[in-house]
DNA sequence: TTGGCTTTCATACTTTCGGGTGATTTTGGG
DNA sequence: CCCAAAATCACCCGAAAGTATGAAAGCCAA
């Protein structure tokens, strides 16, 4: 708020030159029109400057959308009856379960310690033993009968 | 652009207004000094109104956090307002839902009667409105957000 | 021990995805 | 009417994903 002041200050000293000013304008013989003209001019910027200087706000606040998990619902348990039914094998269940968590294949093959054509392999086999083509649809199955949250 | 103009037109317009009136004040003997003083409050105030029009704020970027409550499972009906917060329109929303059903691009492409390239663009976009790397992420995040069933 | 299963890895190849750029057309709102 | 946003499409390139094939090592039960 001390810019408030300061531009108050501005407009005060503006004010005393303008008085000043005035009777030398007006003794040199400038028209009135002239005079007032510059008068409005400079009172114009003026306003623009204080006008933005106090009425910008500094921070434009961009919201960023955070998902908060509210309903995790219900803990679950893993359908061990279609995990074999399918012939799905732990190390491919677990990788099933990467894949649902949005990891590329490099990724999950550098959290599982294995190479990435090891991750391959496990990913084509699952991908038969789901009846798919894509691993999206790999998880959109796997989610249906229950074994991915 | 047009309101520069606007503003051009009430700026002239008081500078008309201005020779008219400088006469009547002049001949009814008031003083100078609280004619230009009017002046100049009138063309402060235009000033500050143009500055605020005309001046688009600078980004300082602040982001905040808003949580987005997620009600798994139900009903579903689109968040409209995560929506156009993330500037998703309703194209690229249509390829979204496609993409949650585990079609490829082309398969996408051939539904919606656009070439794969188009459908392509629309993607890209998609996963930098929505922040993510991958399309698999791509529906995490949207099914978290409430854009997706 | 042998045969079956899983896990691991590799190499080579094809397809799909995604990034980047640029251009044209459509359209909706002021 | 005009403009900005949206939608459309193309081309290139590199990365990721998926297919196919083969093979080695470990485990476990018959």
């Amino acid at each position: 708020m001390k810019k408030l002041l300061l531009y108050g200050a501005i407009l005060a000293l503006l004010t005393i030159l303008l008085q000043l000013a005035e009777y030398r304008f007006l003794v040199i013989d400038h028209t009135v029109e002239l005079y007032v003209g510059i008068v409005a001019l400079v009172f114009v910027v003026l306003g623009v400057v204080m006008g933005k200087k106090l009425t910008t706000p500094k921070e434009v606040v961009v919201e960023k959308l955070v998902p908060v998990t509210t309903n995790t619902s219900l803990p679950f348990s893993v359908n061990e009856m279609v995990l074999d039914k399918l012939g799905i094998s732990k190390r491919e269940h677990e990788i099933l379960l990467l894949i649902a968590e949005g990891m590329s294949n490099q990724e999950i093959a550098d959290k599982s310690f294995v190479s990435i054509n090891t991750v391959k392999t496990h990913v084509s086999n699952i991908l038969v033993k789901l009846d798919v083509k894509r691993r999206v649809q790999a998880i959109q199955k796997a989610r249906e009968l229950g074994i991915v949250p």
